[in-house]
DNA sequence: GTACTTATGTAATAAACGATACAATAATTT
DNA sequence: AAATTATTGTATCGTTTATTACATAAGTAC
């Protein structure tokens, strides 16, 4: 067995309130004395335990993919791309005015650091929402390649689109949108989703559903 | 005239440089060292002009809506609620990857500070935020009234979609999207605009202008 | 029980932060 | 020219920042 005193702490529950900090002030905003005082330990402890504050924040956000995935994968195993995309943008509204535990509405990997002074973590955090896209592009290219997308379709266009949406919902929930607001307008968005090619000399209108 | 030493330097331009560290490093990640840098002066020089980094930052921001509301009259100038959006969009797509001077891509109310520590800086960013997208819905208001947009359609829902759209452009901008890639973006979530009612037995469509 | 190993609490570290005191400077006013 | 007034450069203020020494505590291994 491990030899030496036991951790007197739980690692996952002591992220966890380190991810609300992170969240409602930002990587930079976010004080190592805020985090302490919120995770209920001393300094030495979270540094023999994260090495860094840096260290914290991506064992943070390890812990969050892992939340994270859950919702994707339900997501991205939806029958249709069409199901897929309206999964998508209606969980993320939901999921952005969510405040389940005690976390702001958003998203973290927005709030903790779109911009920053002198870490790399706007690039780290642009790299997590990168792959977000590339699992959605993904998923739409197997799609296409199984008729369930117009040959015109463009994954990885659509991909991004679906993600611009998200961080704008994740934008407007920060500031302080209802959760009704934002359900509309992942509705609306979804609107331009495309619908079968139609080809030249075949009727263009088509009934509303 | 005014008495005393005059001011060495042009306040226009030193907001200039202060805005590109603002935008660039975020409220709290710009240092005053970095910006008294920037904008080549000394902070005695800086604090006797603005009072404080807070008001610093709030002249920015005023400058800052002084180009936007220039933008915006433009977009709002346009003669169909559908011509506004399509100006929108499109325009903040090229807005989004302008870095004209030396700003970096993306847009200054939301890169300067989405989460803050200590100030309430998010609070007042928002707040700009708003006013652009409250000056949209009155725009789709008068349009409904002149039957330019349809009687089911929302003003203040195709606001809120505008803005969060834009606000998902300057987040995918902020992170290296392309031009294009954002005009597409842009195309593709214009194909949700909301056409003429068609009631059952009546026909409501008119002519474009 | 003694040695070893890891964690904890207290207290302190150097560096960076935002903000100023002060004397010198450069203009207008009388 | 003397008085007044605002700006400038240098150098520094007190805080707060992230990060550690160090002695003590609490377990396992022998």
């Amino acid at each position: 067995m491990r030899t030496g005193r036991p951790r007197g702490f739980c690692v996952e529950d002591t992220l966890d309130r380190a991810m609300t900090v992170f969240w409602r002030l930002g990587y930079e905003g976010a004080s190592m004395s805020e985090l302490t005082a919120a995770m209920g330990i001393n300094s030495p402890s979270l540094y023999a335990c994260f090495g860094s504050k840096e260290g914290l924040f991506r064992a943070v956000l390890e812990r969050y993919d892992d939340r994270r995935k859950i919702f994707m994968d339900h997501v991205l195993s939806a029958p249709t791309a069409a199901k897929v995309a309206e999964n998508y943008l209606l969980g993320a509204a939901e999921f952005a005015v969510d405040t389940g535990g005690q976390n702001p509405p958003g998203c973290l990997l927005l709030q903790s650091g779109l911009s920053c002074g002198d870490t790399d973590i706007p690039d780290e955090l642009a790299r997590h929402r990168a792959e977000k896209e590339a699992a959605l592009r993904k998923r739409f290219e197997d799609a296409r390649a199984q008729s369930d997308l117009p040959e015109s379709a463009d994954p990885a266009a659509l991909a991004r689109y679906l993600m611009t949406v998200s961080n704008g919902i994740c934008v407007q929930a920060a500031s302080g949108a209802s959760a009704q607001d934002l359900r509309d307008v992942a509705t609306m968005a979804l609107k331009a989703w495309p619908t079968a090619d139609r080809k030249v000399g075949k009727a263009k209108t088509e009934a509303p559903a």
